[in-house]
DNA sequence: GCTTTTTCAGTGACAAAATCACACTTTGAT
DNA sequence: ATCAAAGTGTGATTTTGTCACTGAAAAAGC
């Protein structure tokens, strides 16, 4: 069982040669493997949360949920990604809620909280990529908070299809209107408004559920 | 010189007592006192940044700038507050920009990041104390970027409003609306709106470059 | 003292974006 | 074939942001 598991946390964790045999196979044998299909919601914070995770195969959203029941991407986790926040709730101080959907049917492996806190007391070498990963999400979010307060929805919505159009590396997207207001952060009329104004333009070409980019230097200047 | 480092250190550093003499020698050798007037700006990112401060005395105030000129408050520093995001930057994967300011005449002293970085080799109690704060701050951001995208005007000005009563514990808040502004994230005209409407609603009392809470209950509602 | 300059507040007109309330079309399921 | 669900399109209205000013109060200079 379990297979695949040394190469993927190999490949995922820079620490893990510098755990002892005994914490590996520690990990190994307390790791769960989960087949997540697609659309699975897990929900992080408020206590809850179940360590760390990595994303063997799929995709997934994870975002923030407004009281008035929309939702805004934070970023996706893609194959090989570690999501460290679903864990950080184990620090003091850290008291956010997230919520993660799957894109498409997912393996993730799950790191309990416990074990990981464990080798987190145990290495400085995991202390040191915690601190990374965590920082490196900081980077993210202020990245993000900046985007949202100065620049305009055109420009966020471009931005979102040049990311879909990075992440499947083709320009035909197989993403809905409403799919892209999630990610700009705006309403999905308002997305309808402005890819119609991209075509317009020359930039996208528009089908249901699909949507063709055209000239995609043209939406980086944007 | 440095007279009150060592209490301030202790107050602030939760790590203090358990580095060792010469350690602590050595931080107190290096760290600067700096007297900063009201107004002083400065600037981390791009590689640029001194090093962990502590406010000694003195109200700072921490935002993002917008090319266009725009800022938008992310937090306030008060005494006793370590500013631990200006030393971040000697973290991989950690690329943010920020400016503070000043909002009174300040005194601040600063470990220069070497000598903070050598710390956060040592020890473990360093790296501990360094990823917390991170956290809390991330947490705060987290907080911030909800309100910005989840609620409206109105709200983040009673906020922001709360908030500076909670500051200075006084109803009568000497702030202009130029300052709501840049704390609530919108644009001066907008506050001046708004605060004249909770003036008919009789939440507050206006008057030039003050402003006086005297329904915070009733604020605290919007 | 008395100007002059700077800071702060107020306002109307307009643009951008969010929200509301629908209608219409395509797709997939029963 | 019919029905339900998902995706898209549009107009009307409200909220918020932007622009272009005005005037009042305080601070600084003489």
């Amino acid at each position: 069982m379990n297979e695949g598991f040394e190469e993927m946390f190999k490949e995922s964790f820079p620490f893990w040669t510098e755990l002892t045999e005994e914490q590996r196979r520690n990990v190994q044998m307390n790791t769960v493997r989960n087949l997540c299909p697609k659309k699975t919601r897990l929900h992080f914070g408020g206590g809850e949360c179940a360590g760390v995770q990595i994303i063997a195969q799929g995709r997934a959203r994870v975002f923030i949920t407004s009281p008035g029941g929309g939702d805004i991407t934070l970023f996706r986790l893609l194959e090989g990604d570690v999501s460290i926040l679903s864990a950080a709730c184990m620090l003091n101080g850290m008291d956010i809620e997230l919520d993660m959907e799957m894109e498409t049917d997912c393996i993730i492996y799950t790191i309990p909280k416990k074990s990981y806190r464990k080798l987190y007391d145990e290495s400085g070498a995991v202390k040191e990529y915690t601190m990374e990963m965590i920082s490196e999400k900081f980077s993210d979010i202020m990245w993000l908070f900046n985007q949202f307060v100065f620049s305009n929805v055109a420009s966020r919505v471009a931005g979102a299809l040049l990311e879909h159009r990075g992440i499947n590396g083709k320009d035909v997207l197989n993403i809905t209107h409403d799919t892209l207001a999630r990610d700009a952060g705006t309403a999905r009329e308002v997305v309808t408004r402005i890819l119609k104004q991209f075509q317009n333009d020359g930039l996208v070409k528009l089908t249901r559920g699909k949507i063709e980019v055209l000239d995609a230097a043209g939406l980086g200047k944007i």
